[in-house]
RNA sequence: GCUGGAGUGGCGGAAUUGGUAUACGCGCUAGUCUUAGGAACUAGUCCCUCACGGGUUGCGAGUUCGAGUCUCGCCUCCAGCACCA
């Protein structure tokens, strides 16, 4: 005879139906007799397919999800989507279709797949970004920051994707290229708006040691902030035909400035063409100046050899030494740092090391090594920068002294100041794209920005345009917005045509979960008091130095503005990993290694795939997963027969076996759930299944615990035996069993017994034996007593309930 | 190059945080059932050895009665930053 399957076909989608009819996990946010715990992943971008990872992310934070409900915590699990984007731009382009209506059909088409998957998340609370309801109060937010000076426009060297036709943030370019498309970016000078994260830098940094966050995480946004502590200097020109203010350089080695042997200027440094007119060899620094304009700033890095031109007939003064040195234009200096100039102590600095040498500038030691190593002389053609710390030598009334000692005195003697510089720029959030969110800005006849009053918000998106990316704004084009605007504002007054980046739209969905249909607040100031920061965020490692740190900065500044109450969005964060394809490549249509998410449905079941995904690996780190059809399969298995168990639960007893092993699984599912290691606690749950097996008949009460601790794992299979056994309501709306730890306490405790720190046998001891009961088993072994004979015991060392060790001369 | 994280079976990964290394699962091997199975079930499965034993957590040292876990040095992989002055 066969043995029964569970059906997931007729089970899954029936329950998910009475559940959702039920408003089983619909949050009650006013509800103040249960704890709120805010469980969050970063919500979808509706791009059509449905990626298993997609399912990853809510399938497996839907396991705690349930966990805490039932545990007896108000869990708020929310999904949404981050609908503006250029995907549905590029879709329109290619298909002729609507941004809009791509949109809204992938999100519907989406809904479904995620729904399929069993998942416990409260739908009533979806947030959509591109809907006018939601983006009135992205452009609400924009104008709080605007008025603040928070948000701002302004002419600036930007990044430009020329695929995309559009600029972008420094964060969404990696090792050159344009993070979505990976096309070479271009530097332009553009007028854009930006936001003034660079205000935020010091706390976005130092706020972060408060965090329980992985120290990777942690790392990789003090590395993108990068701040460097040091001083401005001022270095006086020399002679010259033209009044020109001291040339600013920043520095992180002033106590080396007497060593500062010339200067650098970035080819873009704006002091260059006011002082043209007075060099000697103006044609041949312009030459330059051009010819570094027309290389991306990955190109200038990739070129090993240093270049640059001096700027002959003028000199700077250094202000340690008072004695003039050559100025250079070189591109080795980034115009987008400091000040965008530097001091070059060559005898100290390997980058200046190896300009002086291609152009024979002096080196002057000014460090001495005190650490007794040995070091080629500078005399010396094999001389190395030495960049360590040391004694001043060459440096005045400072010789002799300990560098670092005195590097307020020498910025004080320079007449410099003490200065924190950071690596990070503002944020640039306007876009040459459509299908965004418009930015709440009008001109007036004087071209003066204005921002657009609440009542005329939402600033709505207009329809009538062509879409095709010219670099130009698609907004330009809509004449129905020029007409809004002259309508409302006056003759002559245009609108802003550039719409905001998405990650605007990302830095504050979590908000407006809170209160997601309010159309009189961006949310609501109790719910916020109540719920916030968020418990727990899960996501990917991408957004490590892109979205967590804008919506950190973007929560930041409305803490400033009291407009939320809280200085960090998210307590917790964990990054998760990547389900690859089954060849261990990331997944593409390219490779052909795309595993479709519904076939694996129809075929295992919703239930199976979950469980697979929870076992994959522990959730709390982020691993690259290949999708292995096995696995699934020993999911379903696992399911077929704890479905087959269900046919022995009969009235009974429950043993002191069986109440351990029940406590004991019940005691690691939780530990390790809370601290995301699903792998693990299914390994428990697996080793109660087997515990069960054993057994002829399985009492209906221990039945009744296992299902319950089965339901986070296994939501239908769980259910539906719930209810087959009898029981009423859902399991999804049962109590947690309490554990009774003292029930894991043994009698009787196996202690292994070593001699010399090498396992020789092992005793079993009442869990409360003494040293002497210990001692005297553990000589009884006959593997130990032969070696008891062979010498003589100096140490008895003995853990109780673990291990004896007998240690022998 | 700098910073951070990590190296455990054929594979994904366990190890109460210093106390029996390899849980759980995959794969593999053998068997049972079957006309057959790429189904299901049962048993075995770190390495060397017929065995007795011995060895094993990237490599090498150290601390300790005892080290996968702590310390130091090296190697490798992953991630972030990278001409950042």
């Amino acid at each position: 005879m066969p043995k029964p399957v569970f059906d997931h076909k007729a089970i899954e989608t029936t329950l998910q139906k009475k559940w959702e009819d039920a408003k089983l996990y619909e949050t009650n946010l006013a509800d103040t007799s249960k704890e709120p715990y805010y469980l969050l992943f970063e919500f979808p971008y509706p791009s059509g397919d449905l990626h298993i990872g997609h399912w990853y992310a809510y399938a497996i934070t839907d396991i705690y999800a349930r966990l805490l409900r039932m545990k007896g915590k108000n869990v708020l699990f929310p999904i949404g989507f981050d609908a503006f984007g250029l995907p549905a731009e590029n879709a329109a382009m290619k298909q002729g279709a609507n941004p809009k209506e791509w949109t809204l059909a992938n999100m519907e088409k989406m809904r479904g797949q995620i729904r399929s998957i069993g998942a416990s998340l409260d739908w009533s609370k979806e947030v959509v970004t591109c809907s006018p309801e939601y983006y009135q109060w992205t452009q609400w937010l924009f104008a709080k920051l605007y008025e603040h000076k928070l948000a701002y426009r302004a002419s600036a060297s930007v990044k430009w994707c020329p695929k995309d036709q559009t600029v972008l943030a420094n964060e969404q370019v990696t090792d050159g290229k344009c993070e979505r498309c990976d096309t070479e970016v271009v530097e332009k000078k553009l007028t854009q708006w930006f936001m003034k994260i660079t205000d935020y830098a010091e706390r976005l940094l130092s706020d972060l040691d408060e965090l329980p966050w992985r120290e990777e995480i942690k790392e990789a946004q003090r590395a993108w902030i990068g701040r460097s502590e040091g001083a401005k200097l001022l270095f006086p020109l020399g002679a010259c035909t033209v009044e020109a203010d001291p040339i600013e350089v920043f520095t992180t080695r002033p106590d080396t400035v007497f060593g500062a042997t010339y200067l650098v200027l970035a080819p873009e440094h704006p002091l260059i063409e006011s002082l043209l007119a007075c060099i000697g060899n103006e044609k041949e620094v312009r030459a330059y100046r051009d010819a570094t304009a027309r290389k991306t700033e990955r190109e200038r890095s990739e070129n090993k050899e240093k270049t640059g031109v001096q700027l002959e007939g003028i000199m700077a003064v250094n202000p340690a030494t008072k004695k003039e040195i050559p100025i250079y234009v070189a591109d080795y200096v980034l115009a987008s740092y400091g000040t965008g100039a530097v001091m070059a102590v060559p005898a100290h600095d390997e980058r200046d090391f190896e300009f002086a040498k291609k152009y024979d500038l002096p080196l002057i030691q000014v460090v001495q090594p005190t650490d007794g190593i040995f070091r080629e002389p500078i005399t010396n053609p094999n001389y190395v920068p030495y960049t360590g710390n040391g004694t001043l030598i060459n440096s005045g009334k400072f010789d002799d002294k300990e560098n670092f000692k005195v590097f307020s005195d020498i910025i004080e003697f320079a007449g410099g100041e003490r200065t924190t510089n950071y690596r990070i720029r503002d944020w640039l959030v306007s876009r040459q794209r459509y299908w965004g969110c418009p930015i709440p800005i009008v001109y007036d006849p004087e071209g003066m920005p204005h921002v657009i009053p609440a009542e005329h918000l939402p600033w709505k998106l207009p329809e009538d345009v062509d879409f095709s990316p010219t670099g130009k704004a698609p907004l330009a084009s809509s004449k129905e917005l020029h007409e809004r605007v002259e309508r409302i504002f006056g003759k002559g007054w245009t609108p802003e045509y550039d719409t905001l980046d998405t990650f605007v739209d990302s830095s504050w969905y979590y908000l407006r979960y809170l209160d997601a249909k309010n159309p009189r607040a961006f949310s609501d100031a109790d719910a916020m008091r109540a719920w916030l920061p968020v418990k727990r965020y899960s996501g990917g490692s991408e957004h490590t130095t892109m979205h967590l740190l804008y919506a950190r900065f973007f929560h930041k500044a409305l803490y400033d503005l009291a407009l939320v109450p809280t200085a960090e969005p998210f307590q917790e964060r964990y990054n998760r990993g990547l389900i690859m394809g089954p060849d261990g490549q990331k997944m593409s249509k390219r490779w052909g290694n795309v595993v479709n998410p519904d076939e694996m449905l129809e075929k295992y079941g919703a239930d199976a795939v979950r469980m697979y995904l929870a076992f994959i690996g522990p959730y709390n780190e982020p691993g690259h997963y290949p999708w292995k059809l096995d696995g699934v399969e020993a999911m379903r298995r696992f399911i077929d027969r704890i479905y087959q168990l269900s046919e022995r639960v009969a009235d009974g007893e429950v043993s002191s076996v069986l109440q351990k092993a029940l406590v004991k699984a019940n005691v690691k599912i939780e530990s390790d759930s809370d601290r995301f290691k699903f792998n693990t606690a299914l390994s428990a749950l697996m080793v109660l299944v087997k515990e069960l097996e054993t057994m002829e008949s399985v009492p209906a009460s221990a039945w009744s615990s296992f299902l319950i601790m089965l339901a986070p794992f296994a939501p239908h299979l769980a259910d539906h035996l719930w209810e087959t056994a009898g029981n009423e309501g859902s399991v999804h709306s049962a109590k947690w069993p309490e554990a009774d730890i003292e029930l894991l306490n043994e009698d009787t405790a196996t202690v292994t017994v070593q001699v010399n720190g090498k396992r020789r046998g092992e005793v079993t001891l009442s869990s409360s034996a003494t040293e002497e009961e210990a001692r005297t088993a553990a000589f009884e072994l006959p593997a130990v007593a032969v070696l008891l004979a062979g010498g003589e015991v100096k140490k008895v060392i003995y853990v109780q309930n673990r291990i004896i060790n007998i240690v022998m001369g």
